[in-house]
DNA sequence: TATGTTATCGCAAACTTTTGCAATAACTGG
DNA sequence: CCAGTTATTGCAAAAGTTTGCGATAACATA
């Protein structure tokens, strides 16, 4: 039984449904190479089965994250999704550059989820996490911009401003 | 010189300029009490100045944050911000139930930082960093739903199925 | 104070994601 | 295998956020 079947009969087991719709999203996810974009997966998607709606899309990644089949990555205020391998989790760094996304390992973050449930009593998500920052090609590349110092021109575009 | 005033000479020594609207929408989320949705900060402002458009009052906090001068917060998939504090800076647990924000001391993170630095040479964002979570009240009040275990009946709605 | 430059604003429209609802189809039990 | 229940879908529309563009106003310089 491969990957995809276990996850399609799991779904089963907590009684959800198993649609041609689900089934054609997990497929493109599985087949993918790594976090796929919404309307990429919604694309490859059409191909297959024309009707097939967005919303329908952004239910079944939903339900798919929800029950653990996939993880979720915010990259650049969009979503996107890949495969949950079973013993190969790890957490995501995106650079808020060139949006790059790096594999983060859980041990990681283990420190960090004890403290706060010793110190807290709070129980943090951590089954997946991202992490945003810059990594060292975007560093080194556009050195941090000290939020345009001195006067010098603006643009209405922040993004842009960021790196002149 | 007060806090709002020093944010103010800050962004002009910055080159960006002091609008009214700038100026009011400091002075809405510095009178309110803790983090504020967007919406909230745009009725308030429209009182004052009624033309104020809710694309401006989307620039000018994401200006904000950029230059350091509000936090923001994501909580339930929505915006909110926070007057960011000279000294008493602090990150924030979102509970994913009840929404309720518990501050959290940069002091739990900075390990993480510095193992994030050495280890990938990766400089991640955590001037502010939100964990979502559940916290102990509703972990009490709704035990963890184990994903609705057994086959039990389903609704579209995967918050409310979270729940039953 | 008057003038020029250009950052910022308001407006309208786009984009991403979510939601309500009626029709459909997947599963259950007979 | 058939009928009943109800989860799921497609569609349309809403909600939250971002963006393009021409007009306006803030600041710098003279």
């Amino acid at each position: 039984m491969t990957s995809q079947e276990q996850s399609l009969h799991y779904l089963q087991s907590l009684g959800y449904r198993l649609t041609p719709q689900r089934l054609l999203v997990l497929a493109i996810v599985a087949g993918g190479d790594g976090h796929m974009g919404v309307d990429e997966i919604h694309r490859q998607a059409r191909a297959a089965y024309p009707y097939l709606d967005l919303a329908t899309v952004y239910r079944t990644l939903r339900l798919f994250k929800q029950v653990g089949v996939v993880t979720e990555v915010d990259i650049d205020n969009r979503l996107h999704y890949e495969l949950t391998g079973p013993g190969e989790k790890h957490h995501h760094m995106v650079c808020r550059a060139c949006h790059r996304a790096i594999n983060l390992s859980p041990r990681y973050l283990e420190q960090f989820r004890d403290t706060l449930r010793q110190e807290f009593d709070f129980e943090p998500d951590i089954e997946h996490f991202t992490v945003s920052g810059r990594c060292r090609y975007c560093r080194e590349t556009a050195p941090e911009p000290a939020a345009n110092a001195g006067g010098v021109a603006h643009t209405d575009d922040i993004d842009d401003a960021e790196i002149p």
